[in-house]
DNA sequence: CATGAATGAGACTTCATTCAT
DNA sequence: TATGAATGAAGTCTCATTCAT
């Protein structure tokens, strides 16, 4: 008598899962190149046939674990938080500081990352993933300026383009964290970038003319 | 009759820098892993034999490409313009000018960048210099917002920190530029990092402790 | 309470049939090696599984589908019309017809035919079954040949070697109209060889004695 | 120093004739799925890298042994013989005689053309091929048929019709053949095809008008 | 110094077949 | 009987590297 319909989707589903997380561990651990699909058939404890009866090719593995990872940037969790803070810069300082945690504590995913990152100028469906996510990440964050330039609590500058300076930020700052470690503290990271933000290096009272060189 | 020595050496310089600007190019435009040695070799117009004459490897190869990038990578050029601008918040403002346009003109060459980057959670050397070179770069503007702040121009912060982010944005959006040409605006983007990074975003009569959160 | 032997039984045979003509379909479409398991399956509207319950392997559904195909060659039917022809030439025009129709309206089971041919030199079974049938049709064909000499109505020749050169034929000439389908006019190339191959290309009066060589 | 490029070419040459040659028995014997590309290189006496060294891909191997295999048929040494019998009934008794003297001497590389004949459905390359030889074939034979028949040597029929028999005749027997190596005697089939097509089945004086049926 | 033919290890992928349910 | 998840052997192909010339 045949597996009922439910069981085997189960079955399928979590199959799926586990290998993808082990392709996530993988590739993360040994980048996509050097990785090999009886490596990552091997850390989800299946055959490689198995990894090739749930996704179509390597090239699709790469796909799937980049869909994952995607969808576990945060988004919605942050939304509520965003809410329930008044001003405009505790929200930009909210969010700041929830990337920072996020980051910290995924150094291994952030390997995955920064193989990703590497497949944006080649990858056309990576690339257009990212163009996605880059212009929703900073729509999203450019409204909260904006909402503070309209409260009249920041002045009034290209809020896209000050959103996009500080996602940029965390990227970069990454990228130092993954070639050395012990460079960045994130924490006293976010303090500052939020300070530095908010405020400004010029001292109050100094001659706000300085600047320029043409 | 031998070639006399001097010949000798002339030719193997020359050979290696055209087998490198190949290399460069290929690598650039097709990745890494994807190119292969026989490319590489059509691309300096040689056979796949002469580039292990001048190569160990594949790698060495890599580890070349990457170090004339590195070399190439602004310094000393910038050191002058900077002895030549009074102020720190000048001398920030043409750093970032600086990276600005350089960035701008060199878009096949970043994508070389950012493989680089992906080889950096794996590959001991390149995670080395690129330590290095952030080490040295993140000083070198340090030092410029310590000044800054000795001359009573900058506020007190953690310079160090404010130098880490200052680069760590301009690589980030280089990564948001690469995924989405259209997206990055190097010039107004510049200008609008400078105002913040110098003025910060509050209003200068707003109240300074409407930031935290925790 | 389980289902009783007939009923099983009829459920065997028809499910194996339906598999079998899946198998008939996909293996002329496809070709026996490029197609498989899975596709036959998959036109029979079952599981691979399922496949395997009725077939041992591969192998032996492709053996099935060569038995169907054996036996949907023509015999029985034939034989009644050919008693109601008197003339042995009457004989061999009808069989000449009703084999060009029949190939006429099989365009897409002759490619099954000409895979079939291909196993011949490698497949120890089918060969004898081939071996078999040729056999058998020429000396059906042959039986008729014979019947017209010692009517009168033939001359004295190899009957059976006749026979064969017509079964040849239309089996080349089916290689041929795969080949290029306009090239092919079954209808007139049949009463061309009826004429040809009753007539002769000679003259009736012309020199018997021109054919030879050595 | 580097090998001249004469030498070079030789090399080349020589080794892709070794591979063809290997690769012409593999096919043969073992039919070109079954033969992998293993031993075509073993039975070249190189390394499978070689192989791919000097073929694109395994089927560009079954196009190159195809295309060696055409060159091989006959075709121009043929044209001499023919134009130096006078008679038309004498050349196609020729042709024939030459195509089965050369068809019993190629047993093995029968094996080849019945597995080429195999892939004409779905192979286009090698579909359009065999539609031009074919075509080319004809031609030639049924100039042959239609000079007798300008000098009045033969009957007016349709000649492409009768060389198309003629040469699928030769086809349909090979197969028949490789089913039952003893059932043909080559020889004696050509006297009695020559037999038959010049002079036909009927006698002579037998009534011409008793083959119709329909 | 320079060549490019040759290699062989290893990559991705397919698929006939098995078996627990 | 029927299913389809799972397997593993084998196949095609790539490519960094070597070496005789």
């Amino acid at each position: 008598m045949p597996r009922s319909r439910a069981k085997n989707e189960e079955i399928r589903s979590s199959r799926q899962s586990q290998i993808l997380r082990a392709a996530q561990r993988v590739f993360a651990e040994r980048g996509y190149h050097a990785a090999n699909v009886a490596e990552v058939a091997a850390a989800a404890g299946v055959s490689q046939g198995t990894v090739y009866h749930y996704f179509d090719s390597k090239e699709a593995l790469l796909m799937a674990v980049y869909e994952e990872w995607e969808t576990a940037n945060l988004q919605q969790e942050m939304e509520a938080a965003l809410a329930a803070t008044p001003t405009a810069s505790g929200k930009l300082a909210l969010v700041a500081r929830a990337a920072a945690q996020r980051i910290e504590g995924s150094y291994e995913l952030l390997k995955a990352q920064i193989e990703f990152w590497s497949h944006i100028p080649r990858h056309e469906a990576i690339r257009e993933r990212f163009k996605m996510m880059f212009a929703r990440m900073s729509a999203q964050i450019a409204a909260v300026v904006r909402e503070g330039m309209d409260a009249g609590e920041f002045r009034e500058m290209d809020a896209e383009c000050i959103a996009r300076w500080l996602i940029a930020g965390f990227d970069g700052l990454i990228i130092q964290w993954l070639a050395d470690r012990a460079s960045i503290d994130w924490q006293a990271s976010t303090d500052t970038l939020i300070e530095l933000m908010l405020g400004g290096l010029l001292r109050p009272g100094a001659n706000r003319d300085s600047e320029g060189t043409s």
